[in-house]
This record gives C-alpha cells, sequence and structure tokens, in this order.
DNA sequence: TTGTAAGCGTTATCAC
DNA sequence: GTGATAACGCTTACAA
C-alpha cells in the first residue's frame, strides 16, 4: 500500500481510503492511485484489513448437507444478497450432527465472522447468544426469544400434505423417514396430527430410521414398510430422495402408483416434476429463505432492527400423478 | 492471548506456542495454558495469525457449478484432505464463464490464499501462474508445462461411450449437449473420432446448445434432436441430467428405450442407476479427484514436488439397460 | 524451555 | 481532503 502511494504521490492512508471510501478522495486522485494499484498488480490484504478494522467480512454459514439440493439453493441464496456488499461466506457442513456443528462454530469462530446464518435451531443456542455476533436461523421458525429465523412451518407442510392425500381419498396412509433431523420430525409430527384428528393413525404405517436419506435407500424402505403394514395405500416419504427411490422400486416390482399405492415426498427436487408418474410433493422456497436470511443478517450487521424476527415464507402443495 | 498467559502465568508468544508448537512447550505448562484458555473463552484469531505468519490456511477452490452434483463430491473430497490439516477452502462458483472465473480470482486473491485447487484449465493461466502459489487443476488433465493436474481423460471417456453403443449394434448415433464447457467439447471430440473412424459419423446427428444443463431441457433437447435426425437409433447425452430428462421425455412420448432409441449420458449421478430403465453412463471419480488433488496440493505447501504433475485417475462404464 | 522486541499490512483517531 | 501515529493480535527472529 505504502508503494501504491509512493506511485501515486500520496501516503498509504490515503490509497486505503480512495479503496474504502472513494467519496473521501478527490476523483482525480482516486484514479491516479488505481492506476498506481493496477500497474504495481497490488492486491489488498484481508487479513491485515480485518485486524485493523475489527471486521472480517467473513459469514459463517451452517448447512447439514451439501449433497442436499435443498441446501445448495439455499447457498446460492445467500451468496447472492452478500457477495455484492463483499462478504464472504464460510460454508461448514455439519452433516446432521449436532456434536460437529459445536465442533464446526468453534473452529470457524476463528475467523472472527461479523455474523452467522445457521440452518435450523441448534443445540449450542446459549453459545450463540453469548458470542453476541448477529445470527439467524433458517429454514425452521424460531421460538426463542432474541432470535432471528427465515423459513417455514415444517410441521404446518407435513400436515398440508397429509390432508391432501386424505382428501384424494387415501385412508390407510403410512409415513416413512430417515436423516431423522429436527426438520423431518416435526414433518412427522404434522403427518400424524392430522392422521389423529380423522382417526386414522396406526403406529404400525409409521417408519423412521436414523441412516443419511438416498434414492437407494428409499428402494429399501419402501420394501421394509410394505413388509410391516401391507395394507397401505399411500406413502409419506419425509423427503424427495426417498420418495423417488421408493417410486423406481414400484417400477421394478410392478406395483403400480398411484394405482396400488400413493406417494408423495417433500421439497419439490427437479426429478420429481419428471418422473413418471410426476411426484406429488411439497415445494419450499428455500433460495428464498436463502435471500431473506442474508437480508436480515445485513440489516443487523448495519445495526437495524428488522421488523419481523420470524419471517415465514411458506411453501407449496405439489399435487401431482403419484399420489 | 496476553490474557491466556497472565491467567497461566507465562507469557503470550507461550500461549502461542502452547497451541501451534506444542512440542516446544512443558506438557504440564501447556496443560495450564489450554485451562486458562478454556475459562477465559478464548479464541484465537486467524487475521493476526495470517499476518503475522504471512500464512493464511486458507486454500482458493473454484468450481463451475454447486447444483451440480459432480462438484459437490469433489467438494468432498477435498473437503475431507484439508479440513484435518486446518486449511479453510474459500468456494468460488464461476457459473461455467471464464470472465467471472477471471474476476473471482482476483477477489479470492484478497485473502492471500496459500494455494489453489482450480476446476479445468483456465484462461487465466498466465496470471495463476505468476501468482507464484502452488495451484492444482482438477477434473482434465492439463497438457501446460509445469501445471500440476488430477483428473481424466473426457475425450478419451467420451470415445469409450461410442464405442460401448458401436459394440451394442447402434449405427445412427446422435451426440447433445448443453453447457458447452471444455469437458463436454473434450466428450465430443471423443464421440467424434470414434464415429468418423467407424464411417458413421454425420453432423446432422449433433446437438450443442450453450444453455446450463437440466433435466427439464434435457427433455426438449430430446425433442429437437429427434426432429433434426429423427433416424438416431442411439443418442450419447453430455451428461447425466440431460440424459435422464430425455429418458423421462421418452416415457411421455411412448418411445421405448433403449428398443426405439438407446440412450447415455455422462457421470453416473445417483439417480441414473434406479431410473427405469437404468441409464448407460460414464462414472467418473470425482471424488478421489478431489481427494488426490488437495494431496497433491499439500505437498507442494509442503515443499515437495510431486511425482506425477498429471494424475490419471481414469473413468468406469456403466453399462444398463437404456443402451 | 521460556521471554523480549519488532513487525506483519491495514485502518481509527486525531491533526493539519 | 490529506497525513502522522498508534494500534489490531499474533508470530518470527533472537536472546536468556
Amino acid at each position: 500500500m505504502a508503494d501504491v502511494g509512493a506511485l501515486a504521490g500520496v501516503s498509504a492512508i490515503t490509497v486505503s481510503r480512495a479503496f474504502k471510501t472513494p467519496d473521501k478522495v478527490t476523483p482525480e486522485l482516486r484514479e491516479r492511485i488505481r492506476g498506481a494499484a493496477q500497474s504495481l498488480g497490488y492486491i489488498p490484504n484481508r487479513a491485515a484489513s480485518a485486524l485493523a478494522a475489527a471486521c472480517s467480512m467473513n459469514i459463517v454459514v451452517l448447512i447439514p448437507s451439501m449433497t442436499n439440493l435443498v441446501f445448495v439453493d439455499l447457498l446460492a441464496g445467500i451468496h447472492e444478497v452478500l457477495r455484492p456488499r463483499g462478504y464472504q461466506e464460510l460454508i461448514g457442513v455439519t452433516g446432521y450432527a449436532p456434536a460437529e456443528e459445536a465442533r464446526l462454530l468453534d473452529s470457524y469462530l476463528e475467523f472472527q465472522p461479523d455474523g452467522l446464518l445457521i440452518t435450523g435451531l441448534p443445540g449450542s443456542w446459549q453459545r450463540l447468544q453469548a458470542l453476541g455476533r448477529p445470527a439467524v436461523h433458517m429454514m425452521e421458525l424460531a421460538d426463542h426469544p432474541g432470535s432471528y429465523s427465515v423459513g417455514l412451518s415444517q410441521e404446518a407442510a407435513g400436515a398440508v400434505l397429509a390432508r391432501h392425500l386424505l382428501a384424494r381419498g387415501y385412508r390407510r396412509i403410512g409415513f416413512v423417514a430417515a436423516q431423522l433431523d429436527p426438520r423431518t420430525l416435526a414433518r412427522a409430527e404434522g403427518y400424524r396430527s392430522v392422521l389423529r384428528a380423522a382417526g386414522l393413525y396406526d403406529p404400525m404405517r409409521e417408519l423412521l430410521v436414523p441412516e443419511p436419506s438416498s434414492i437407494s435407500l428409499g428402494a429399501g424402505l419402501l420394501d421394509r414398510i410394505l413388509a410391516q403394514a401391507p395394507d397401505c395405500d399411500a406413502l409419506f416419504f419425509c423427503n424427495d430422495d426417498l420418495a423417488q427411490g421408493a417410486l423406481f422400486r414400484c417400477h421394478r416390482r410392478g406395483i403400480a402408483v398411484p394405482g396400488d399405492l400413493a406417494i408423495a415426498g417433500f421439497n419439490d427436487l427437479p426429478v420429481s416434476a419428471w418422473c413418471t408418474p410426476s411426484l406429488t410433493t411439497i415445494a419450499t422456497p428455500r433460495y428464498e429463505i436463502g435471500r431473506e436470511a442474508a437480508t436480515m443478517l445485513l440489516e443487523l450487521l448495519d445495526g437495524g432492527k428488522p421488523v419481523e424476527r420470524r419471517r415465514d415464507l411458506g411453501f407449496t402443495l405439489m399435487a401431482r400423478e403419484s399420489s
């Protein structure tokens, strides 16, 4: 920076200003400095800047998985908002494990993040509060006082899907889930409350396993739930990966969908609209959630107080051929 | 750090050593310092560390897309190797655009990365060289002297798939591609050379469009290529997304696969093994490529000279029902 | 094995 | 509008 200043005939601090607060420097001088920086191949050092300004321009983003398109879309939304403002996301993948989440949080704190975007409501809530850094929770809606969140009611979405199956005439509706994270369990609760209210809830028609979701697991779980409750006339899978696997397995087993068995998923991944039969599911606005959460965080970083602490972006039932 | 030292009854520098080079500190003292740090909630400042040590522990990773599972797998492989060594990946998504790649590179340079992992062979090759920072190219094999790369021959893979279709008896084999990045074009070259050698190449059976790949685009391109070259008996799609879309479209149009038309893709995404008919494709070892590239970069960072500058990890033909 | 002094590249503060 | 000075929190010498 001193070199650039020397070449431009000014001091280092003026170079700093020319970049960070251009309006505090004469336009003519600003150009001269930019030219000097260019010709010297000057690259600002963000570590030094962070140290001196006590502001890292880093935002920690914690998601459970990156192979799940849902969270990739979430990241894209976040990125679209944060990048133009010069913030850098530090992406941590927790693998749906609270312990790993806590570990990751600790290690990312070394980057002195200016703010945090966190998927769900982590166990480390106390710790987060104590940090005194702004944080916004994504995908779920937080109840905790003082927390900020952007998402949807997973339970309500589960209930809507269950009600849809009832409305289509199905009466022996099963529920299959894997990767039992809080959002999945909330969907299960939505399903249960609706079936109970209809007097149709039967725990035998529920299958919950802890393994990570995948298409191949969905295929396996279809076999297991049909062995356990052969009379099911519809199955609500907690996500599209499982539902797709089940659908493909039905093809192979000669089970007609929805004739013999209706199938529904959750999230509306790209394949779901195109496979045969197309998959009934719940579309979640994860891209918008990412954008809104990042926007809310920026507001907090700017010292503002968002009017809505809990922003509900809803969901859409995609009633398709599989039900 | 001074506070931690004070509590433990030592100076700040000893605290630094207790964390960075534990073997240079008495075990007993080390424990006392860790205890003090714990009770004070001390969090090391990486910006300060980077500044003082002239080593940021940041690795810039440039990929074209994050919605493409191929690159997510690549990232996972990289992460598995880099994380245990304390490196932080800064992930840049170029959107397959060379101009954006150059811009991203510039902006990530401010983080003073210790090394770079780059998908493909960027136009900014000169610039990269000039940086004097170790860089490893991924997915393709670099020809450039002085470069390091881990990947596979996309052209050879394209040729193998084309030969497979010939071997299965198809004679009017078309090629459909989108997102015309260098890897896609290399696959096209492999296809062309094989068909030409067999005297079966016909440019009318080729359809190349610049739009981003997606399932829905694949469906559309199936219609277009069949309108353009209705006599095709097999179609080689440049990736699985397009091939899946085409497969789903065939279902809807009542085109029997492979009876009326064989379909093949590239990359072997999870759905491809499970859809009906299952999709013939080329499995690429992107997870291993990520791991090996990161390992090679670590070797360079440690001052070593990898024996292989060009590491070919190959590919596997997955001959399935769709052909 | 531990401590001292100096400096990493930038910005906040206060002056001019 | 521009400049001098002193930090920011840590680590590399070098010394003890």
